[in-house]
DNA sequence: AACATCCACTTGTCCGATAAGCTTATAGGC
DNA sequence: GCCTATAAGCTTATCGGACAAGTGGATGTT
C-alpha cells in the first residue's frame, strides 16, 4: 500500500491518479492504450478497488475513456477538463502557464460583461456586501492572504448578481486559477493600494447602477492585473 | 441489484447517481445531511462497491461532499457542476430550461469575443473546414439532427481558432447544453436556411479577418436563436 | 477467403473483513 | 454541577478474492 512512511495528505485513488495525470499530461502522448487496472495494482501496491477510483477520476475530467471489455483509451488534451482544481494542479509548470494565461483572457472578456448584467441587477443587499468587501480589503492591504480572498469574494459577489448559474461556475471555477497563481507568481505586495483603487472604481459603478462604466471599470481592472501578475 | 428486468442502459453506479440526484435537486434541501452507503444499499440493494461509486459522482459533480468518518453532506445548489452533461440530464424540467436559458445568454457574451479573436488567428486550414461545414449545412437542411452536428461543429472550429484552452471546454459543454435543448423543444426546423445564412456571415467576416464585423454577425445570429429556440 | 467459434483479457459487480476517522455519550475527576 | 477524558458506535477508506459480462483477437472450419 504504497509507501507508509508519507504522510496521508489526499485519499489513495487521488495520489494514484495525480501521479497517473501528470505521466499523461507530460508524456504528451494522445490517442493511445491507457493504465489498464492490472498495471495499477502492480505498480502501486494497491487494492483493484484504489486502482479503479482513480481511473474514475481520470474519466471525470475527461482525461481517459473507460468501457467494459475494453481498454482504457487516452482522450485528447484539447478536451480535458481545464475548469478542474485538480488536473490544474496536475499539468506540468509550462502548460499550467500557458492555462492560466488563457483563463485570465477568459476572465477579461466574461467578467466586463457580468459587471454589466450586475450593475442592473444589484439588490441593496449585494451592494452591502460588496461596501463591505471593500472596506476590508481596505483594511487588509498587508496581508496578501487575506486581500486574496477578501478580492475572490468581492468578484463571486458581483456575479452573484448577475443570477446565472453558468457564470457561476465559471467564478467557482476562477477561484481555483488565481489560488494556483499566486502559488506559482508570489509578487505583487506593492500593487494592492491600486488594486483597492480599482475595486472601489467598480463598486462605484455598481452603486450607481452604470453598466458601461462598471464594464469598463472591470475590464481595466483585470487587463492591469495581467500586466503585474503574470509572465507575458 | 435492482429490477433484472430493466435494460442495462448505463453502469449501474450511475443509474443510482441518477436517482439520487434528481432527488436531491427537486426537493431543494441543502446544507443537510446526504445519502449514506449503508441507506443507498438497503434502498437499491446493489453492493458497497456500486453505492460508493455513486455518490463518488455526485461528489464530481460538487452536489455533495465526502469525508472519512463524516455522514455525506448536501453542497448549495449555487455551486454545482452546471456545465456537465450528466447534471443536465438530472434536473427536473423547470430548472433545466432555467439553466439552459441561462446558458445561451452566457453564449451570447462568450461567443462574439471568441469570433472577434478568432478572425485574427484564423488560419488558411481553419477557413477550409469552415468553408466545408458550411456547404454540408446547405445541404443539410431537411435534416434537423444532421443540421445540429453540423451547426455545433462549425462554433466548434471558430473557437479552436482563438487558442484558448478554458474557451474550448466551454463551448465542449456548449454541445450538450443544446443537443439538451434539442431534445425538449423539437421545433426550428423551418429556421434552418435563415440560420444557414448567418452562419454565412459570419464565415465572410472571418474570412476577411473583420473582428468587429464577425462579433456583431456572431451576436445577431446567437440573438435570434434566442427567441426562436428557447422559451421565453 | 469468409465466416463461426472459442479463448484470453478487460472492466463491472458482488461479498466479507479490517482500518481509520468523527461524533456522541458516558464515566470520572475537579 | 461542570469539565475533561475515555470509550463506544457510527461513518467512510482500503483490502482481498471471486464471479459475471463484454470485447477483441486467435483459431479453426467451410
Amino acid at each position: 500500500m504504497m509507501d507508509a512512511m508519507e504522510v496521508k495528505l489526499q485519499t489513495l485513488p487521488r495520489q494514484v491518479a495525480g501521479v497517473l495525470a501528470r505521466r499523461i499530461a507530460s508524456s504528451g502522448v494522445t490517442g493511445g492504450q491507457g493504465p489498464s487496472e492490472q498495471q495499477i495494482l502492480q505498480e502501486f501496491g494497491v487494492s483493484r478497488a484504489v486502482a479503479r477510483e482513480a481511473l474514475k477520476i481520470l474519466a471525470s475530467l475527461d482525461m481517459i475513456e473507460i468501457a467494459q471489455g475494453r481498454r482504457v483509451v487516452l482522450r485528447p488534451a484539447e478536451e480535458w477538463d481545464y475548469l478542474s482544481p485538480l488536473l490544474i494542479d496536475w499539468l506540468p509548470p509550462e502548460q499550467m502557464r500557458e492555462i492560466l494565461a488563457e483563463a485570465h483572457a477568459t476572465r477579461i472578456i466574461i467578467e466586463p460583461a457580468i459587471a454589466a448584467i450586475a450593475a442592473k441587477h444589484m439588490t441593496k443587499e449585494n451592494l452591502e456586501r460588496l461596501g463591505t468587501l471593500l472596506a476590508a480589503m481596505s483594511a487588509s492591504e498587508d496581508n496578501a492572504d487575506a486581500y486574496l480572498k477578501l478580492d475572490l469574494d468581492f468578484h463571486m459577489e458581483i456575479c452573484r448578481a448577475a443570477q446565472n448559474r453558468i457564470l457561476d461556475r465559471f467564478m467557482y471555477s476562477s477561484r481555483w486559477w488565481q489560488m494556483a497563481s499566486r502559488r506559482i507568481s508570489n509578487q505583487m505586495p506593492h500593487a494592492l493600494p491600486s488594486a483597492t483603487e480599482m475595486h472601489r472604481a467598480i463598486y462605484e459603478a455598481l452603486l450607481a447602477r452604470d453598466a458601461k462604466r462598471a464594464e469598463e471599470a472591470m475590464r481595466r481592472h483585470l487587463k492591469i492585473t495581467t500586466a503585474v501578475g503574470l509572465p507575458p
